[in-house]
DNA sequence: GTGAAAGCGCTAACAC
DNA sequence: GTGTTAGCGCTTTCAC
């Protein structure tokens, strides 16, 4: 590995001028630019960001903490996050913290280690936890999960996708409906869906009764396979049912077809997330769109504005939408 | 942010001794590790990685190019890489080179500028080009895509993958056979799988159609689902399809359904990859399944054997196995 | 067992 | 326009 002085010796310059060269920064000669960039090809060289990091005091990078890749509403969210940060000249460094392991804790630490300049938080862990990266680390952070006292998040309207979802079964004609939320011990945003479609069906006097899938969708497909027969053993006249996201949802279409149930004529399913496999299965899902773009842009956005210095908004509220497709 | 001499003065000790107790190296008496210990945990002190390794030259970090999180194959690999990794001590720095855009280079060039030990090439792109990492770069590079001349690579038995989807079909009784393959203008191994299914066919004296989607699994849900259609359309009396990944499948599932065809008794489908959705949509998947996390686990440890300088093959296949659903 | 000091590859004053 | 030089935060000899 060459090195710049190699480069310096090479053109014969000084290590300033290549410096120079490589920033685009200072006045230089056509000579010396030339020079530079000859011996850079020369020498196949490719300047150390550790050592450019360390000395400028500044690294263009950010930390993203998440609970998996394998998750496709989350794996979403990471591809665009690493789109929008790239565009702004941003790299991203992930970390891994699998949920319910309390491994945030060494995720922060493994990214403050890496110098990050800013970290998404995109991982359901423990609050309390979570709450101290506030008070702890003092570098600038965006939630993507739920809002925190003093921390900047993005969200999406959740409260709005319930009452969608709500509106749109009962529209439907539904009478007897069901919904599986995710674990409402924890303090996440996403649960705001779930007590929004409640509010919604009892203002509009239709039955709903709720189920808890506590263990998430990092679940074995065993697990939430039996959750879900379970749902349909004990609820044999139910008409419509809310899930809090499409994988579930997915599970609820294939426990349908596997019982005869007619879709959507006997029961009409409507999920949440829209991941891309929604539009593809059978019959395709009508569920609540969440933007996943939009949600990782302005997250990205929000931490350079604060690693900038720049004032930013302390929450984002993103729009969610319903699509119809063929379960309702 | 502290840093480690802000450390040594509050322990009343030198930087070197600091040092050593950051790394539990050298002779060190109990006393000064405790002054050492205790004013970390004052301070709040995070070593920079940065600085770290650019004073040792070793930075315990590799590479991955991949095509993107949201194909569900790739992130499943990128999951268990990350896992690997982590277990081996080992941090990942992820760049995103999306298929047929040329971004390999960019890719490449950004890792080595961040002086990653070695990298794992995930990512179908141009073959001269990726050839090309091989001369160039000088890094220790594992392949997870293709067998490449001098570099290592680790892929699954994809000749085995076709032949065991053309027997299973055949043993089933399926007489008029299609497969929708990947783009063949590749020099993929995943290429293989089409080859040997196609062999198969021959052999056993059972016509088989083959099309190409040479867009890939990139491409959107329209053109997807247009190649899908054109192929039932084209194809009314086929019995049994194969298709180069689990989403095809799913969008044939789905093409099945809407169209009234009986799956398994009218059309037998047989996917490859087994995604964590396979099982789950109705009728659940048969399939070709590829062992992600060997696959991942293997090109870790080689990639590590060639950073540490131990010997490494330069091929490891390793076996796929047809997991017997509901579609066949 | 501990400290002083050189140096990793680079940037950024500051001098010329 | 260009070169010299002092660090950035750390590791690692080499003395003591």
């Amino acid at each position: 590995m060459s090195t710049i002085k190699d480069v310096a010796a090479y053109a014969g310059v000084s290590v300033a001028t290549v410096s120079r060269v490589l920033n685009k920064k200072g006045p230089l000669s056509e000579k010396a630019i030339n020079k530079v960039n000859e011996a850079i090809e020369k020498l196949d060289y490719h300047p150390n960001i550790l050592a450019r990091s360390l000395a400028s005091g500044k690294n263009n990078t950010i930390g993203v903490i998440i609970s998996s890749f394998n998750d496709p509403f989350w794996s979403e969210i990471a591809q665009e996050i690493e789109n929008t940060a790239r565009e702004k000249g941003y790299h991203v460094l992930y970390s891994i913290a699998q949920e319910q392991m309390k491994q945030e804790v060494v995720a922060l630490e493994e990214l403050q280690t890496r110098q990050v300049g800013g970290i998404i938080y995109a991982c359901g862990g423990d609050e309390d936890l979570t709450q101290q990266l506030l008070q702890q680390c003092g570098i600038p952070l965006v939630s993507l999960i739920n809002e925190m006292d003093g921390i900047c998040s993005v969200i999406s309207q959740d409260r709005q996708g319930g009452v969608l979802a709500a509106r749109h079964l009962i529209a439907k004609g539904c009478e007897n409906i069901v919904h599986v939320s995710g674990n409402l011990d924890r303090q996440l945003s996403a649960n705001d869906r779930t007590y929004a479609f409640m509010e919604e069906c009892q203002k509009r006097e239709t039955t709903c009764r709720l189920y808890q899938n506590k263990a998430g969708n990092a679940a074995s497909p065993e697990v939430l396979r039996r959750l879900v027969n379970q749902v349909f053993c004990e609820n044999p006249y139910m008409d419509g049912i809310f899930l809090s996201n499409d994988i579930m949802a997915t599970l609820c279409i294939s426990c349908s077809q596997s019982q005869g149930i007619r879709i959507p004529d006997e029961l009409r399913i409507v999920g949440y997330d829209d991941i891309r496999i929604s539009s593809l299965m059978y019959p395709p899902l009508t569920t609540i769109r969440q933007d996943f773009k939009l949600l990782a842009q302005r997250a990205v956005e929000m931490l350079l504005d604060q690693i900038e210095g720049k004032e930013a908004p302390m929450l984002l509220e993103i729009p969610v939408e319903l699509v119809e497709r063929k379960t309702t």
